[in-house]
DNA sequence: TATTTTAATGTAAACGTTTTCATCATGGTT
DNA sequence: AACCATGATGAAAACGTTTACATTAAAATA
């Protein structure tokens, strides 16, 4: 059997109320009381069992961290990076993804209505109804991880993926001299995407390139995609000299594509792409992209969502919008 | 407030412990009541308090992660794999891992003495007398995943890592023709790597090949040591046909060394890896490697543990050590 | 019919903690 | 000397469940 409040209280001769207060800091009790209880717990072993004072004080110190999907390396280092900051504050990470049998907004409920988390983490590329109507009836503290921040009233972290492909395709034309740009487009509902495509006309537009609509594709991240797409850009009478990918997995199809149709990279065609994940760095030749900070992303959103939790009490109702600035990778598929 | 069991009493006319035991299909209450209760239940949108219910029947349904870091594919698809389990059968995953500031100890003993999880898988790549004491003294459900099974008295999943770089390697010999290999290990402590470096030994010396030990060099799993092993292996008078690497990191390390010093894989320098990382594929020539299926072994170890953990009165005291077989990848790397 | 068994339900304790309220010294203020 | 504020502590309730035990009514057995 544990040990618990009640064993420190007979061994110290004292009460259980006391014992408690000794343990969380704050309370007035005097020195000497509390040091012996301290030395009494510390002699016992004594654990605190955390599902009873969670139970009690209706916060549990378990961040939920609700994800679109639970595969690659963006994923992990998300992972990582709230793991990080939760433990050294005293946290766990709980974990969890869509399905084909669960839906964003199940795990949500879920995680909101069984009283076993203190908070929430919600990593989606896109918001729906549905799930603006679930988060209605939370008072959990949230966090949202999103590039358009539609929901106001939510605190939220975000990558700048405007500015990083705007950087990345002004790069391209000032600097490249590259004056054909094509763009191969990430899904449709994926804010993410919407933002890298924005930069990407923006670009062109700011440096008076007149857009080619038939240069713009959609795809869906996946390098099958990309290599559909670029299979037909590449075809095309009128080719460009240049593919910007909407992520690294779709510029990874486009490598292929340029390779067995024998066209080198960057001479023939010059291809970028945007995340810089962890394969990028070995191709050959290097990929050119944009390195987002998911480390960060993670730990800047668990360090957000823990002073939530904290200061709740006192309920400072500010809300942050935190927008976390993106790096261009120059390699030499450009 | 949320509606609590005793809310449907008051509206059922009956008692909490009959809605309870409504609730809990398992027990004997009267057809007619338990509907009652049910619909109730469902009409006010009854949630169970999960920390109440764990806190009272010291049962949890999560399900603690042990790793020793939070990094890359592999972890990623062992949490995958443990998620997916979990999940279907109601049960949450909670991760930690290994840190400067955290030894795999501490995270086990805190999972362990707080109450909070229902029962751990512990992933490690060996195990020292500290993390045995320290098992010794729980009772929590536990599985571990490690390749050698020190720990009898445990349940246990492991990858065949012997049979996968026994094959590996024969492949190489046999239908390959190469005589001369070499081979870089992995960290000295991990039982990964000694499982590796004695499939090596025994294919070897299974095919009549003496064994050069100048050829067998100590690395670490990185790129990094894979470049100074490799560096160095390649510059050797009497140099290897073949490098079996520990790892596809290390044998990374080994494509780079090669390109630099203008060998032509595999004319030159034959390369081959184990685990088939997401990268690998990706390399020119494709990587020869060896798949290990790390999100059945995340799978594999959750459904274990759940079992576990549900039939824990019955207490069947079977242990089971489960080992999962890998599967040779053929690139052009060799 | 009297007694025993069984089924259905209720009562209340228990889990380990926090926290409100009450109690009781102690020492300072009039 | 009487009073009051204060600081330290204890008693007990509360949180939402499950569950051992008690109770009741009905059914089965004698």
């Amino acid at each position: 059997m544990a040990t618990t409040i009640k064993d420190i209280a007979k061994r110290a001769g004292v009460s259980i109320a006391t014992v408690s207060r000794s343990l969380n800091e704050d309370e007035k009790v005097k020195e000497e009381t509390k040091n012996l209880v301290l030395s009494i717990a510390e002699e016992l072993d004594y654990k605190p069992n955390l599902l009873a004072r969670s139970f009690v004080t209706k916060k549990s110190n378990i961040i939920g961290l609700v994800m679109p999907d639970i595969f690659g390396e963006f994923f992990m280092e998300l992972i990582r990076g709230v793991d990080d900051v939760c433990f050294s504050k005293g946290y766990y990470t709980m974990v969890t993804s869509s399905h084909s049998k669960r839906s964003t907004v199940e795990s949500i409920i879920d995680y909101m209505s069984k009283g076993i988390v203190g908070g929430i983490i919600l990593m989606t590329p896109s918001i729906n109804d549905e799930i603006k109507k679930t988060l209605k009836n939370t008072q959990l503290p949230l966090i949202i991880i999103n590039s358009k921040s539609e929901l106001e009233q939510y605190d939220s972290i975000s990558l700048d993926n405007y500015k990083g492909a705007y950087d990345l395709v002004n790069f391209l034309i000032k600097t490249k001299k590259y004056k054909k740009i094509a763009h191969i487009s990430g899904p449709k509902e994926n804010n993410d995407s919407i933002n890298r495509e924005k930069g990407y006309l923006d670009a062109l537009k700011d440096n008076g390139i007149e857009i080619n609509k038939s240069w713009i594709l959609r795809g869906d991240f996946t390098t099958e995609q990309g290599k559909i797409c670029s299979e037909s850009l590449l075809k095309m009478k009128n080719r460009p000299q240049a593919i910007f990918a909407s992520n690294d997995m779709t510029a990874i199809g486009c490598y292929q594509i340029a390779r067995n149709m024998g066209m080198k990279i960057p001479d023939d065609i010059a291809i970028a792409g945007f995340d810089d994940i962890f394969v990028s760095q070995f191709l050959s030749p290097r990929m050119t992209t944009v390195k987002v900070p998911i480390f960060d992303l993670g730990k800047k959103a668990a360090e957000l969502l823990v002073k939530k939790i904290e200061t709740e009490k006192v309920n400072s109702k500010k809300i942050h919008h935190l927008k976390l600035s993106t790096k261009l990778v120059v390699g030499e598929s450009c």
